[in-house]
DNA sequence: CGCACATATTTGTCAACACGGATATAATTG
DNA sequence: CAATTATATCCGTGTTGACAAATATGTGCG
């Protein structure tokens, strides 16, 4: 049992949603899954503080990890609590409104197709598509 | 324009639903509106720390206040924001899953009913419907 | 092993917020 | 006006979270 009382769940799950930084990895993560370096290389912020936010996501429990090599994989998890579930699906539909953030998942989407416009690491890993 | 980016109007959004008591407040109020002094009693909570809860949501534009005599009645305001609205409907939604939240929604329907059972200032206002 | 790279964590500082208790304001009543 | 009731705000204090800078961990390679 994770579950202490329903209301202190879900308040938790803004706590974690209460972040613009975090927001747009949540955005970026929308239907894949992330390696690290894209983030830091999209939202042209510090390795540690992306690293931090992810941190902070998966002790919420709505994001996971899976370490490719050297490379560390973000995906969103699917919510065990109803509520907790339709409340993420609601937020990532909305986020695609967003100016930045549309141009967030445009920055992706081409590092996807032409990896070398992005400064990237040699033989960074692409994004792909999650279950 | 009440408009920064929208990620810092979701977040700030977030943030406002990020605490129990005011999960609490928002369940009670959805579809009506209801008098401070309700609160105070349902939530067994100190009245200083409910008014504070209220002027944070009221800040935060998720809630209204109308003064009616001695009394202030709250409200959820409809969001201008299309993203805004629709996650404040999916939690809203969401909040009748919670047995403790559930409790308030009845102890407020017994209140509406038969006053008396709780104690109440002499002459408290009902909550009523909103339009 | 020892270096290089990707990522994570620690440290110190600062601002925001929660709380209880005390007090201030607003409207009503006498 | 004075007293009462309903609500809001202020004060001091503890907690939490954001940040940058520095440092630690884990993996691959020579």
């Amino acid at each position: 049992m994770t579950r202490g009382s329903k209301q202190a769940n879900l308040a938790g799950l803004f706590a974690a949603l209460a972040d613009p930084t975090r927001l747009r990895l949540l955005n970026l993560m929308a239907g894949r899954e992330v390696c690290v370096c894209y983030f830091v290389e999209i939202l042209r912020q510090g390795q540690p503080k992306i690293s931090r936010h992810l941190a902070y996501l998966r002790k919420a429990g709505i994001v996971a990890a899976r370490r490719e090599g050297k490379w560390m994989h973000y995906r969103i998890v699917p919510q065990g609590d109803e509520a907790a579930a339709s409340i993420l699906t609601a937020v990532l539909a909305s986020l695609g409104n967003d100016k930045q953030l549309q141009a967030d998942r445009a920055k992706l989407e081409r590092a996807c197709c032409a990896p070398q416009k992005l400064v990237m690491p040699e033989g960074a890993p692409r994004p792909a598509p999650v279950a």
